[in-house]
DNA sequence: CATTTTATGTTACTGTTTTCACAATAACTC
DNA sequence: GAGTTATTGTGAAAACAGTAACATAAAATG
């Protein structure tokens, strides 16, 4: 599963339109959203037409109705429970964000690591041991979850969460990992994109 | 700048075939690294193709000299240094990947932060005041650098990374930075990348 | 050493995404 | 309230990316 640009591109637009709402606007047009999103208007326009979303010919678009309907596309009417697997430096960067980074509909509910001097029940973000996710993930009707344990582990507890029912992954190992068609699997390798910046800087000194 | 397809795809190869060396083979197949990587096996060659690498007919992929090609396309053949502006979480994580993570030709070399509690000279990676910027980024000929601070002070931090002489930023801030066309610039929003996933599994979940 | 096999490399095709152009229309002006 | 202006919405065109097909050539076979 590729994310489509389009997707990211929506989900952009929601974050410049709760900016603008907080900046105390109430309308915007197709240009300020793609001033701000980094993207031609026309494109801002395109893309709220391919999901049915309209504005209002000479007065743009009405910020609060506009975030109305990009929430309800995106599920974020209700709390999405997720966990995350390996608490290394990913995963505990991941974990703290918990109330400032994640968006409001989006909770981390558990975490987990094989390694017991990892393990806690007291203070902030609980850490189980990986035998507790079948349970966790039944109980609280968890289907989405990031993997953040090394590369080496990594397509074995990708099938462990798929088996116990997750259908979404996040997934920062540097591995491609094998999944079922009905998972949506997000890959994110942060060494990557570094090289990639390296790469078109390199490139642009060649062709000089 | 948005990264091409085609430049994430190659780098995943690599990786790749860092780990059919590791495992002892010395040739490969498109069929092989296409498996590893995700891909189809057209879609490897058609890769190497547009960047004139070539194999054998019936015989496939030397390892070593694929990987040596790759290499030198990335740049791989130097180290390169980088900064972080921003020690908060995710700041924090990526610090901590030096030896781990990042792969051998890039060193993050010094971070920075507002926040005067998280200076430091002595233990692990040295973080400065913003304003030392300047001097250390001239001094040891930086070009990269990682961008991990608020959504809030992010454009600040970015102009002033321009103004020293940065010509590739990855930035994790949740914002779309304005920079020159002569930065490349490849942002990097975790709290989408889950709403992505979670558009999905809606998106599945409403058609079936 | 002729034949068969098998994997590459490239060209042609197909599909997708983005850009462009402009008709439609709502708001504004006088 | 007629005329002007500004912005949307979309259909067509262009650019880009991915897939498929197949000619080519190296290796294997016997």
């Amino acid at each position: 599963m590729i994310i489509k640009s389009n997707i990211k591109r929506l989900l952009q637009y929601r974050i410049c339109l709760g900016k603008f709402k907080e900046l105390g606007f109430t309308r915007v047009y197709s240009y300020n959203l793609g001033n701000a999103a980094g993207v031609s208007p026309e494109q801002v326009r395109k893309d709220f037409s391919t999901y049915g979303i309209t504005g209002n010919k000479k007065a743009g678009y009405e910020i609060s109705s506009l975030l109305e309907i990009l929430n309800r596309l995106f599920g974020m009417d209700k709390t999405h429970n997720i966990i995350i697997v390996g608490m290394g430096n990913m995963g505990r960067a991941l974990a703290n964000y918990n109330e400032r980074f994640i968006t409001q509909h989006v909770y981390i509910y558990a975490a987990f690591d094989m390694d017991p001097s990892k393990h806690n029940k007291t203070s902030g973000m609980p850490v189980f041991p990986l035998s507790k996710i079948p349970d966790i993930v039944s109980k609280n009707d968890i289907t989405t979850a990031i993997i953040s344990v090394p590369a080496i582990a990594a397509q074995e507890v990708c099938n462990l969460l798929i088996d116990v029912g997750i259908k979404g992954i996040l997934n920062f190992a540097p591995i491609v990992l094998k999944v079922p068609d009905h998972v949506v699997i997000n890959h994110l390798n942060l060494s990557t994109e570094i090289d990639a910046i390296i790469y078109y800087l390199n490139e642009k000194l060649d062709t000089r």
